[in-house]
RNA sequence: GCGGGCGUGGCGGAAUGGCAGACGCGCUGGUCUUAGGAGCCAGUACCAUUGGUGUAAGGGUUCAAGUCCCUUCGCCCGCACCA
């Protein structure tokens, strides 16, 4: 036997799929389809990460297993390869970013394609092909002439490095998610996305599809829908000032209210307001703090409060006081809020410092301690016709009360807000609008798509903050397309999300040219059917993607109302130290270096074994070697191979293996699935034999997991034909239970005995061998049996007194 | 603070409420070898003498709990005053 080459056969098997097309979809609709997704990677100048290999592995184990039980699969890989590192590092550099994302693409490419992924390559995209961003800026024109994409004059994050408007989700504790550098608010006019149209449907189609539970909790927590209601009060000042809140049953417990420093009734109230200079120096101070100073001084309310204007409480007409405060936020619900110190902690600890009344109208806490915010139980108090009522019907009792008077209304509040929608830099796809002074904001004809980034060699940012392509006359100066006069593009580019939104259309149908995937293939394709990728993206990615599919759904592009039917997650991969992989850490692994050293299948095989999935897991470069040790095993497999047939005694063993892969691989319990084989193969070297149609039932089993061996094994034992044409074997269900089982024998719970018995023996029959058991006739010597509880095929259980 | 998850040998991790520690790493001993950082074989939770104890700590449900319930502690992730 010659020795395991891995790097031989690892190239001669790559070439082999490559040269002919092994895993190119095919156009055979009458299969039924199975279309594997996972996250296209960003193709970044530091080249694939060990943690990229962890869900493309799985996801194409997975492919493979469905092409080989006869799917018609398309399993697509392409490049997310707008934003700003690329920009970055170009600008540092001196080189067109083009070109870095060409660079850095063929490295990825060739890294993948080392791993032995069975990717159809004839449909790779890339989000910076123009040929694709036609299509992204398409979709924004729709959303545009549905008046989903609007423009308004904002604060907005500013990162002071990146020169840049973020979106909040990339601010990460007032610091650019990207570069670490603060982030300031500024005003600007911004192109908005209105997700918050779809806040419902984001959350209740979440019903309709098969994600992890985290994934769902995380969208709906992030989405925040809450139920509440919006309440008039009445003012001394004589205006009325508006809030919002999800308690209206605790109104006659509102002592007071807080505005928030933005709020523009201040202004308004200017000449009423006694102490106006402390107000506004007190704004003054706020709009100083960073987002991030303001998060971090949560421990110690401040405030002011406004001396001239009260609030009246329209439940029971009382005055009572308002201050300014910044726990209060402008953005959510009216910037104003009545404030129940007995039944909110933050109003508690407010009215605490500064001395306000608390009256409790719930009962069951003990206000004297804290705030008491249970709505499930307690009855109201001090609260007139409420009083008695539980809280759930106080709310309801009080809504009703409220529209009879025109007091107020019932509402529902979103957290999320809408999306910023645009960035001031030059890698990323042009939106496709005209400024007309006459006609205002114009959208490009769509025979006019795809605008092109213009090729230039300056991309730097400018100092007032507008896109370079700004500067580039050619660019910006048109015509207007309706009236003809003097126009100017719009030079704001996209967000990196917008590529992102709706790749997985684009491999339906990547060359399509008339539309951004033909009808008949979408309908064929979609949705989604499993598609993984991290928890990162829980937020971003897959709310802005299902935002968007949801759209296309609206005006008819696509079938599904939901884009992925099924959605995993996998666990990230930490360095040898536990800790996350960083080069200032330095403990990144470079996947090259696995490969070349102990080869594509090994590493592949090493992250399914090395712990759950789902969870996060440290590398180990001593475990890897258990990986190769096992491969080498099955390699030399080859020593001991005598006899054809499956032997009467591995039938069980056999058949367990292909029950438990089979079965593993669709829960992603990959580790475990590998153990079975591992278990497998360390009996079959106990007997010192293994015949042809054990082994190549084996080598199937395994192919997913190391494609490359097990094709070669294939060959070299010249079964005919390849592994990856094979069908997947079916485990017989007679053949998964042993003849014989053994079973334990308890005496209160405590194991006294085992014995081995026929498989399927009834409880009588169990009972009588046990008590011929010299052990157990002694543990029930003088004792009386209670009860006996059998478990078929596993135990014995006598309770005795 | 809120939401989610987790806590099992020296390590990664297995266990439809039913034999805790599968499988792998590491370690120990043996074997083959000029050699072994290769291979193969055996052993490897803890305490002790038959036997007993063990799944972060404590309590509960059950004939039976790593698994279900309650309390506490610790770690990880997400969100940060969302009324």
């Amino acid at each position: 036997m010659r020795k395991y080459d891995f790097k031989d056969i690892e190239k001669k098997w790559q070439k082999f799929w490559d040269d002919n097309n092994t895993f190119a979809t095919s156009k055979d609709y009458s299969k039924p389809k199975f279309y594997a997704l996972v996250e296209f990677p960003y193709p970044s100048a530091k080249g694939l990460h060990v943690g990229h290999p962890r869900s493309y592995t799985a996801l194409d184990i997975v492919a493979r297993k469905r092409r080989m039980q006869g799917y018609n699969v398309l399993y697509p890989m392409g490049w997310d390869a707008f934003g700003l590192p690329t920009e970055n590092f170009a600008i540092k550099n001196h080189i067109h970013p083009e070109i870095v994302t060409r660079d850095n693409i063929s490295r990825f490419k060739q890294q993948l394609k080392n791993l032995g992924l069975s990717f159809d390559w004839n449909r790779e995209v890339s989000t910076t092909d123009s040929s694709y961003y036609k299509w992204t800026q398409w979709i924004f024109l729709q959303m545009f002439k549905k008046g989903l994409a609007y423009k308004k004059e904002m604060a907005v994050n500013w990162c002071t490095s990146c020169k840049c408007v973020l979106a909040n989700e990339e601010v990460v504790n007032g610091k650019c998610e990207r570069c670490k550098s603060d982030v300031i608010r500024k005003n600007k006019s911004q192109w908005m996305l209105k997700i918050t149209e779809y806040a419902d449907r984001l959350i209740d189609d979440l019903d309709s599809v098969n994600y992890i539970n985290p994934v769902k909790i995380q969208q709906k927590n992030w989405i925040g829908r809450s139920y509440g209601a919006q309440v008039e009060f009445n003012t001394t000042a004589g205006d009325k000032l508006e809030i919002y809140t999800t308690r209206p049953d605790t109104l006659f417990g509102a002592t007071y209210m807080v505005i928030s420093p933005e709020h523009p009734l201040i202004d308004k109230w200017k000449d009423n307001i006694e102490n106006i200079d402390e107000i506004l120096a007190y704004r003054e101070t706020v709009s100083k703090k960073s987002e991030f100073e303001r998060s971090e001084m949560n421990k110690e309310k401040t405030g002011v409060r406004i001396v001239g204007v009260n609030g009246i409480n329209p439940v029971n007409d009382k005055e009572i006081p308002i201050y300014v405060s910044d726990y209060v936020l402008m953005s959510y619900g009216t910037g104003a809020i009545m404030a129940v110190p007995a039944h909110d902690s933050r109003d508690y600890e407010f009215a605490k410092k500064f001395d306000i009344d608390i009256v409790e109208v719930v009962s069951g806490g003990n206000i004297e301690k804290e705030a008491f915010t249970d709505c499930s139980s307690g009855k109201l108090i001090n609260s007139e016709f409420l009083n008695g009522l539980t809280v759930e019907d106080a709310k309801m009792k009080m809504l009703k009360w409220l529209e009879k008077n025109k007091k107020g209304k019932a509402q529902t509040n979103y957290k999320l807000r809408d999306w910023v929608f645009a960035r001031q830099r030059y890698w990323g796809e042009p939106i496709p609008i005209i400024h007309c002074p006459k006609c205002g904001e114009v959208a490009v004809p769509e025979n006019e798509l795809p605008i092109k980034l213009p090729n230039v060699s300056d991309f730097e940012p400018t100092e007032n903050g507008e896109s370079p392509l700004s500067k580039i006359d050619e660019f910006v100066n048109v015509k207007c397309p309706k009236c003809g006069c003097d126009a100017k593009r719009e030079t704001d580019t996209m967000p990196q999300w917008a590529g992102s939104s709706w790749y997985y259309l684009r491999y339906c149908d990547p060359n399509c040219n008339d539309a951004l995937a033909s009808q008949k293939e979408l309908n064929y394709w979609l949705p989604v059917d499993w598609y993984n990728g991290g928890m990162e993206h829980t937020t971003l990615h897959l709310l802005y993607s299902r935002f968007w599919h949801k759209f296309l759904y609206d005006i008819g592009v696509v079938s599904t109302k939901e884009p992925y039917a099924k959605r995993t997650s996998h666990g990230m991969i930490l360095g040898q130290n536990g800790e996350k992989m960083s080069k200032s850490r330095g403990n990144v692994v470079n996947p090259d270096d696995i490969v070349n050293e102990y080869g594509a299948d090994t590493i592949r095989l090493y992250e399914m074994f090395m712990g759950d999935f789902e969870k996060s897991a440290p590398w180990s470069s001593s475990s890897i070697k258990g990986c190769r040790r096992f491969l080498d095993r099955v390699w030399s497999l080859q020593d001991i191979l005598q006899g054809d047939s499956i032997r009467p005694e591995f039938e069980v063993s056999l058949n367990k293996m292909i029950k438990k892969v089979t079965d593993d691989i669709e829960n992603m319990k990959f580790n475990t699935a590998i153990s079975s084989m591992m278990a497998f193969i360390n009996e079959v070297y106990d007997s010192k034999v293994v015949t042809k149609e054990e082994f190549r039932i084996l080598i199937i089993l395994l192919s997913p997991f190391a494609p490359h061996i097990a094709e070669e094994l294939y060959e070299v034992l010249g079964y005919g034909g390849y592994v990856h044409e094979q069908d997947w074997p079916n485990y017989d269900a007679d053949k998964v239970k042993d003849d014989a089982v053994e079973i334990v024998i308890q005496i209160c719970g405590k194991i006294k005995s085992k014995l081995t018995v026929p498989v399927d023996i009834n409880q009588d029959e169990v009972i009588k061998l046990a008590k011929e058991d010299e052990k157990i006739k002694a543990e029930l010597k003088e004792k009386k049996i209670i009860k006996e509880i059998y478990v078929k095929n596993r135990l014995l259980n006598i309770v005795v007194k």
